[in-house]
DNA sequence: CCTCGACGATCAGCAGACGCATGGTGGGAG
DNA sequence: CTCCCACCATGCGTCTGCTGATCGTCGAGG
């Protein structure tokens, strides 16, 4: 397993580096931004683990960049902040998980583990079919640069289809997950959703972006209609 | 999206719920060890949140009977302990993260939608016989790159014969998988709806997809006709 | 090579299921 | 009170599944 660590302060770097070799694992270092970001797009790492006050360039605009390049690698963020704002946005950034500092090396190495176990899946923050995109943690739908204001249902009943954006999802999974497990109603509220998401997502003379599978249930085309 | 949350302390049960959802979530709650496994077994979330000390069966033995029985569904811990050892275990064990009480709402939001970014997706399985492809996550059927509309009858005759491709299938077979055990019409339906595939899967100037094997059933030609 | 019977293919037609649009109801927030 | 969101009910047009009848074809035996 190859790591990388990106960490200006070089007595903790030192320590990390040294701790993580001794589980056996490869690891190189990167002292400040810029290096860190060059090491992760030029090599491959099986996981990146990486400070959030850095000179040069962010640990935030690392990660941002990264993911930004379709690289999925899996990060783990180190930050003395301990806002609860921090963590969130660095993991709505994509970071994989967020440790404040002090921490433990136990607890690091756990983590790290737990982080390697899910490889690297693409996966993400924000949802993307062609040219329409969703948001989950700004609950925004844009098409293009346009955003689409979408009421809570609407918008569930999208992110859901987004998830599983190829498939066909049939209506018992629609109902079950995006209203409630023991909706006794009709089966008619998907149809008028999926009525309302249409006439609010889809371009004109395109296809429907929610295309009907009869007999089967819906499927979100991955080019977004 | 749809959660399960498992939490003995009704307070905080309560409240998680109203919260999660406020965001929009399909939220269910166990309130003991055995109903959540019960629950999580049953019914199919996009992650559960779970806490550790529960009555009846904690949460480390929750998470370890699902994954023993090859059930990955996201697990998100929350725990009232905070040795570090304690985390190192569950995530060990499988669970994808982990949260100490007291923890904040809007970091529970961020790591939960981490958590869901990874879903769980099994994906290849696409059946293939010559240039023929059938997806059956995505219920769609190609010839080369033009998919073609089937119906769902169509659709899992056709699944059936691409299952056994090469194989020479007796009507009495397809009558029971792909119409019903216990059904009591004619067999002529076969015939029709063989009819019916060729008129939309075969190439013109080749020889059929599904050959006849007169007195024995069809058989789904391996090169896809 | 021809005949005949059994098996398979095709067709038209119908009943019911399905999907969709629309307008209406009710309840909660402001 | 007003607005908006979630949901319900109805009606319509289309598609699907199946039936029953007819037509075509294969192949064994003469």
């Amino acid at each position: 397993m190859r790591l990388l660590i990106v960490e200006d302060e070089p007595r903790m770097a030192t320590a990390l580096q040294r701790g993580l070799i001794a589980e056996g694992f490869t690891v190189e270092v990167a002292l400040n931004g810029p290096d860190g970001l060059h090491l992760a797009r030029e090599n491959s790492y099986d996981a990146i683990v990486c400070d959030i006050m850095l000179p040069g360039l962010s640990g935030y605009r690392i990660i941002e960049a990264l993911r930004a390049e379709q690289n999925w690698v899996p990060v783990l963020v180190l930050s003395a902040k301990d806002g609860e704002y921090d963590e969130a946005d660095a993991l709505d950034l994509g970071a994989d998980d967020y440790l404040v500092k002090p921490f433990s090396f136990v607890v690091l190495l756990a983590r790290l583990r737990a982080v390697l176990r899910r490889g690297v899946r693409p996966r993400p923050a924000i949802l993307a079919c062609g040219d329409l995109t969703l948001d989950p943690a700004a609950r925004a739908v844009r098409r293009g640069n346009v955003e689409i204001e979408l009421t809570p249902r609407e918008f569930s009943l999208l992110e859901y289809l987004m998830r599983r954006a190829g498939d066909a999802v049939s209506k018992a999974d629609i109902l079950h997950h995006v209203w409630d497990a023991h909706y006794e109603g009709d089966a008619n509220v998907i149809e008028v959703y999926v009525g309302y998401l249409r006439r609010k997502i889809d371009q004109p003379f395109n296809r429907h972006a929610v295309q009907t599978v009869r007999g089967a249930g819906y499927r979100l085309a991955v080019d977004g209609g």
